[in-house]
Formats: structure tokens, C-alpha cells, sequence
DNA sequence: TTGTAGGCGTTATCAC
DNA sequence: GTGATAACGCCTACAA
């Protein structure tokens, strides 16, 4: 079996170099408590003087247990993924836990295919990002009784759980608090919504808005973009030649917000007097760049702290209080969209 | 012995029902080809009938391999580390591994500590950012003979083998590019240099040049400050303070530059007229500001790819043809830093 | 508090 | 091309 070299330290050697028995080590190993201060010593000592590193491979099909959590999320680049996920394995680590990562590229197969890896690699736990997938993957997880989060999102029908917050809410918030400004002709850049529903939904959110407040319904207002800073200033080039007259442009990533700024800088387009921006996110750099960006700020970090705190709590028998964790948002006014006191005296 | 609740379906079980033996089984799903076209129809259909989902960790321990390769990143934040990552994760996802990752936050024994873990979780090989490490993590990788890339860097004496360029060679040609294109007090903002060799190299690039060149070497020029956008523009505003005449910035990230550009127009300051401005990474965001930024570009994808490659040809017993790749990087200017033609006719 | 026995689900080895 | 058998290294149950 195997390609066995110089077999490595195992738990019998420590065993019987400190005069007792496998199941003693083992024990001392997980539950110190329970095993008496002299032999935990001499135990101490084998392990130290023959270097062992117990085999969790061999533990985790003993026990039937990994004490991973694999992640799926759509991408690291220019992504909150990065974000949501520290704030996840800060707390997995804490508790003993690894992550297993896996990018499915915002493609639902990609992420079956994950899954079915994660489920052959036994987690115990898995993380999803968004409410988008198979009807395979929906089924598995379920069928195996995994307990499952998606994230950044609040689905009418979790596979498990969710932690996350009201896309719809917060699209339509942030559309109505510029319909307030006095904004009459928003722009709305949004990042692909194919088999995306936290952008879906926040397109859906301005659609409402625009309706009620009789904002300009003009389709030319919406493109789908993707989430760079370059094709935010492209898609503002575009939007001045079909629309050379809107006087707000709300994007759902603050990356593509501030390529539409610093596309305006550019041209020397004054902002907010005659283009009122707005991002989504809350990054860093909606609030450094000149004028700072308004926006609508997520609590990333506690998003992904609350999903692996979650995860623990039902991997431990614990059903969560909530299945679904509405972490909410805010809408951040800044001066990107403000209106100045003198802006009506203009000629 | 587990907690067996309702026994999952086992590879005996599709065995039992295609009418052959569990190696059988086993080999249809690893070696296809060795297996009659007949029988492998039968199991294709058992599996299909029961929906077995083979348990990798038991495959782990009976071959003695995990498919898995364990990275330690510093951070995700505004991190560089995740565009290594995604490079490394897309190789290694072709090949059929995955990724555990454990970050650090810079301390060299968290990172310990997470090898360790690796180890016991015996993943086949690590990938590790930077070249500071502890001395058991050095002790612990080589004895146990695991295949380790070092990236971003290229060590002395690597633990095994390296995917990077030289960060002392990058800091000393933007400094001399600097020098050359006329600028001569140049201050430098790094992050924190302990246990951070990449940017302790960059650091000393820089000296070497200021004193090759003659520039100013008040150490007031220098100063280390956190990886964020707002760290940058306070940084600017101390260096203001104390010297007010420094004509040119150079940080060693794009995003502590892109703050220090920011804080320029909030103040007014003409970049770079008044004070030019160089970053390093080769960021999005150094192409799409205004002005755009001078900065080193590094083939951050390719190096993490490179880094999968090297290890996946390790593990594949074939010893890399060199253990320490240099992928290189460029210096690319851009206008943050270009003298204008017209600049000496200045009042 | 400690030890014994058996099994976790797969793959390697060696026959057939 | 296929099957029987023995590991892989640990943990759980139960006994002492």
C-alpha cells in the first residue's frame, strides 16, 4: 500500500515510546483533561522527541468528521469575496477549522462541480455565495444533510441558511434617496445579472423606484458592465452619446463607480454638479477618491463571521436562532451626490 | 467509529450492485481504461442509481495523497496575494486539486502554525508568500521532504523552489528612473518591513540607488505605513510636514500611491508638477486615475500559475528545471511622474 | 484513568 | 480483465 518511503511517526510509536497505549496518546491529544498529569507528560515528551504530527487524514475517516468548510465563491478579483471570506475564516480558524476554496468563475456548473468535490472531500460545511445554483447542487446538499450558507444574499428559500441582506431594499434605497436629491435622470450600471441575483435584485430595486417616483424609464439608462474600473469609464463614454442629458449614474460595485469618476475627471465633468455618482459596497475607496463616493455600505466581514458562526453552530447540533441573518446596509451620503445650496441659481 | 446515522452509500454498495467487486469499482473510476467497456456501463448505472459520491478522505489514506496543496497568504485585504491565488487556483483546479488556505496576517508563526496543520492534513504540497519564515517552519517542510514554493520572491536559499522576481532589483530602477527624470528629494513609503522581506527589499533597492545617484537621504523621507488608500494620504500629509520640499513619492504598493494621489487633489497639489507620484504592482488602479500612475508591474498571475506548475511537477516527481523562477517585472511610466517639457520655464 | 478490539471506506498487491 | 485480502493511521465503544 502506498508509496511508503521511511514510514513516517505514528501514534504507536509515540505509544510505545512513552509506555502506554494508542488510545492514550489519542486522548491526550483531544482531551487533555481526561487523562492524569504524569502520563500527559511522558506523552508530551514522545511527541516532542520524535517530531510526531498526527494524521488528520486517518483521524478524519475514523471520526467521520474534517473540521473543513469549503467555500465556493465567484472570483477573487476585484471581489468582496475576498472580504466576506476573511471575516469567515477568522472564525473558522478560532475554531479549529480550515477552508477549502473554490472559485466557480459566477458559473452555477462550475459550483456543482465544486460541490460535488467538496461533498467527496467531506466537509462539513459549505459556503455559497448568492442564491443561484443547480437544481443538482441544491439537491445534494440537501439530500446529504450539509450544513450550508449563502451569503450576501436573503433567498426566499434557503438551501440551509443564509447570511446576508436585502439586495432589492438596498437598490431601490439608494435609487429613491437620489430621486430625493432631485436627480431625475439616473443611470443605472449594474455588473452581469445572468445567474447573479444580488445584482438581479438590485436592478429590480431601481425598477421599482424609477416607477414610483417617475423617474426617466429610458431602457438606454441601464447597461451591465463588468466589475473593473476601466469599463466604468467606458460605459460613462457610452452613456453620454445616448444620453448626453442624465444627471445621475448609480452603480452596484464601487469599483465601476469610481472608473466612471475618474472617467469624469478626465473629461472634466463636474461631480456631483453635473453628474451625481453612487457606488455600492462600501469599499475603501469610495471614500478616498475626490469627491468621496456615496454609497451603500455592507458589513462585509461580520457577513462572513456570521455565516461561519452559523455553520459551527449547526455542525455542533445547535439549530441557528434564524435561519436567515439580515445583517442589513446603509446608505452612505457623501459628496458625490450631494446637491449644492447654489446649484438652481445657475444660468 | 462514527456517527452513523443512515449509512451513506459506499463503494460496496455499487460493487454489490453492478455485480463486481469493489476494486473493480474503484479502478472504473481512476483507471477507465484498464476496465472492460462492458463492466464499466454497468457501473457507470450503479453509480448513476444510487448517486454514490466516492469518500476521498478514505482514498486519501489508502494512497497516501491528498490532491491538495496548502497556501499561506498573508491577507486577502487589499492584497496582491489574491491575484497569486487566483493564478495558482486555476492551474491547480485543471489538474484535480484543490486548495486549503490559511492566512497569516504576517506573523511568521501563525504561519507555523498553519503548516503544521497542513502537514497533518498531509497536503501534497504548500505554497507559502515570501521568503520570512521561522526556522522549524524551514525544519519542519524539509525533513518531511514536502514540496514548497516561496512566491514573490526569489530567496538565498530557498526551502525548496521560488516563483517570483527580484524586489531589491525593481526598488533600486524605479529609484534610478526617478534619479534620471530629474527628481531628488524622493520620498519613500513602504508597509511594514518586518518580517516582510519583499518590501524590506524594495527599501533597500531604494537606498542603494539614493546614494548612487545622490538624492537625499534624510531618513525623514522614509517612513512605513499600513497597505490602505488612506494611510497613504496621511502619510503625505506627515511627509508635508517635514519636508516640504520632497519632489517626488515613491510607495511600494499602487494602493498606499493612489492615497497619496488622492490627498494631492483634495490639497490641491499638482501631480506631477508639484510632486510626482510612483506605485508598485501594477494595479488596475494605477492605469484608471488621473493622472494615471508610473508603477512596477508584476506578472501577478503568472507567477502564481508558475507556482502551481512548479509544484505540480514536483509532487509529479519531476524536479523542476530551475528552482527559482524570476518572472520579471516592469517599470511602467506613466504620467504621475513624467517632468513636463515646460516645467524648467517656471516662474 | 487506561487498555483492547474493531472498524472507518478506500486502494495496493498479488493472484487468478 | 477481475477478484480477494490486507493495509492506511486513527478513533469509538466497551471493558477493566
Amino acid at each position: 500500500m502506498s508509496n511508503r518511503k521511511t514510514r513516517r511517526i505514528g501514534i504507536r510509536d509515540v505509544a510505545r515510546l512513552a509506555g502506554v497505549a494508542p488510545t492514550t496518546v489519542s486522548r491526550a491529544l483531544t482531551l487533555p483533561s481526561i487523562v492524569s498529569e504524569e502520563t500527559r507528560l511522558k506523552i508530551a515528551e514522545a511527541i516532542a522527541s520524535t517530531g510526531y504530527i498526527p494524521n488528520r487524514v486517518a483521524a478524519n475517516l475514523s471520526s467521520n468528521q474534517t473540521k473543513t468548510i469549503g467555500a465556493v465563491i465567484p472570483t477573487l478579483r476585484n471581489s468582496i469575496a475576498a472580504d466576506f471570506t476573511e471575516g469567515m475564516a477568522e472564525v473558522l480558524r478560532r475554531a479549529g477549522f480550515q477552508l477549502l476554496l473554490g472559485s466557480s468563475e459566477f458559473s452555477p456548473e462550475e459550483e456543482e462541480a465544486i460541490v460535488v468535490e467538496f461533498i467527496a472531500r467531506r466537509v462539513d460545511g459549505i459556503y455559497l455565495t448568492g442564491s443561484m445554483h443547480t437544481a443538482r447542487t441544491r439537491e445534494l446538499l440537501r439530500s446529504n444533510r450539509i450544513p450550508t450558507v449563502e451569503i450576501a444574499t436573503l433567498p426566499d428559500d434557503p438551501i440551509d441558511m443564509a447570511s446576508g441582506f436585502s439586495n432589492f431594499e438596498a437598490g431601490y434605497r439608494m435609487t429613491r434617496m437620489l430621486a430625493e436629491e432631485g436627480y431625475r435622470r439616473v443611470a443605472l450600471l449594474t455588473t452581469f445579472t445572468r445567474d447573479n441575483e444580488r445584482q438581479s435584485e438590485r436592478l429590480a430595486g431601481y425598477r421599482v423606484a424609477v416607477a414610483e417616483f417617475g423617474l426617466d424609464p429610458d431602457p438606454r439608462l441601464f447597461a451591465e458592465v463588468e466589475m473593473s474600473l476601466k469599463s466604468g469609464g467606458e460605459a460613462l463614454a457610452h452613456l453620454l452619446d445616448v444620453r448626453p442629458d442624465i444627471d445621475a449614474i448609480f452603480c452596484t460595485g464601487d469599483i465601476v463607480a469610481a472608473g466612471v469618476l475618474f472617467e469624469c475627471q478626465r473629461r472634466g465633468i463636474d461631480v456631483p454638479r453635473q453628474i451625481a455618482i453612487a457606488g455600492f459596497e462600501g469599499l475603501d475607496i469610495s471614500e478616498n477618491v475626490v469627491p468621496p463616493l456615496t454609497t451603500v455600505r455592507i458589513p462585509r466581514k461580520q457577513i462572513g463571521m456570521k455565516a461561519a458562526e452559523m455553520l459551527l453552530d449547526r455542525i455542533a447540533g445547535k439549530p441557528p436562532s434564524q435561519p436567515k441573518m439580515d445583517l442589513g446596509f446603509e446608505i452612505v451620503r457623501r459628496a458625490s451626490t450631494i446637491r449644492m445650496a447654489g446649484a438652481a441659481e445657475d444660468p
